[in-house]
DNA sequence: AATTCGGACAACCGCCTTCGG
DNA sequence: TCCGAAGGCGGTTGTCCGAAT
């Protein structure tokens, strides 16, 4: 038998063998006996080595069907229900800033999982972006979350909480954010814990609707070394941006004094000028109450989620101590 | 009561990157 | 440096279940 004839005999032989093993390996669903295996095998030998784990631990799954379970379902830490209005504040300002990266997105909504995100964003943003007759990916449906829609959920973040001031305090970092008599807001810095003063600006921003300032605007100025964006406001501004209603007293997006659109403007280089950034915008207010109009509860169905404020503030802290954001 | 439809989410697939031998 | 295995990621599909007809 030449060398030739002899590869190709075991090269079937290996293909029969693996044809064999993917006959056995089970697909769809996990039963709970597969899933008490995996989590006392990873109790017992901890995670990673996914294919050798799934031999190991008996399962006839594949190493990243083990994988995927576990990351998605089976962990510990894995949070589950309702996406709260401040996730989706966060999901909403993050995917405006990456994109479709839902791992890099995932990493700030301590629980929640790329998948989850990526789900909620195809069967809730999608569907929505899809009743307005617009593509997910527009200019026009971008500034609608922007403007509209994330300044609406601030003020539900703010309205569900009740607050008027709001303390977190923990071993590693502490941070605070004060709101005064006349609703003005300060965000102080916070130390780490390693003697690292970090600007807070961005939380503030998120926390309150009266200071909120989106990452299309001016206001932002991107880190070289994280490349996450910081938040610049003027300190005698901080605080003075409102929100705007229409007649009917819902909320439609910020307002801001043209003083606040001259200091955006500023630091956007002058690509926009006060007054075609407020003409912008409001033919964006125009274009959206059109529309939401003729659908009814269209923001009601896209907000109605309970609000977790609890599990805000334990992100924040959580971020705090990763010291990034 | 049966069927259809749509939302939510779990799971899979294929491609790309990383890592170790 | 090369190559194969493993892991990671985003897109897509499958399944379940409740609401509507």
């Amino acid at each position: 038998m030449d060398d030739q004839r002899s590869l190709k005999i075991n090269k079937n032989m290996e293909d029969f063998e693996s044809n064999i093993e993917d006959m056995d390996l089970r697909r769809g669903p996990w039963i709970v006996e597969e899933d008490i295996k995996l989590i006392n095998y990873i109790a017992t030998h901890g995670e990673g080595r996914w294919n050798s784990l799934a031999r190991c631990a008996g399962l006839k799954r594949t190493g990243k069907s083990c994988r995927l379970r576990w990351l998605n379902y089976l962990r510990p830490d894995v949070r589950r229900g309702n996406i709260t209005l401040e996730e989706q504040l966060l999901i909403l300002e993050l995917h405006s800033r990456w994109g479709n990266r839902w791992s890099k997105i995932a990493q700030y909504l301590p629980g929640r999982t790329d998948n989850e995100i990526k789900n909620y964003w195809r069967t809730r943003v999608q569907k929505h972006a899809k009743q307005l007759r617009c593509n997910v990916n527009s200019q026009q449906f971008k500034d609608t979350m922007r403007y509209l829609w994330m300044p609406r959920l601030v003020e539900r973040i703010q309205a569900a909480s009740g607050s008027t001031s709001t303390t977190t305090t923990g071993s590693a970092a502490t941070s605070s954010c004060v709101t005064t008599s006349s609703d003005q807001f300060m965000m102080t810095s916070y130390d780490d814990g390693v003697n690292n003063n970090t600007n807070m600006d961005h939380l503030g921003l998120m926390s309150n609707p009266n200071v909120y300032v989106t990452p299309g605007n001016s206001s932002v100025a991107v880190s070289p070394e994280s490349d996450l964006a910081e938040y610049h406001v003027a300190p005698s501004e901080v605080g003075k941006i409102e929100n705007s209603y229409n007649a009917d007293q819902n909320l439609v997006g910020p307002r801001m004094s043209s003083s606040q659109i001259n200091y955006l403007d500023n630091n956007n280089n002058g690509l926009l000028s006060g007054d075609s950034r407020a003409m912008q915008e409001q033919s964006y207010v125009n274009w959206f109450e059109n529309i939401s109009g003729a659908i009814p509860s269209f923001s009601d169905s896209f907000l109605n989620i309970g609000s977790d404020q609890n599990f805000w503030l334990l992100q924040q802290q959580q971020i705090l101590n990763n010291g990034s954001f």
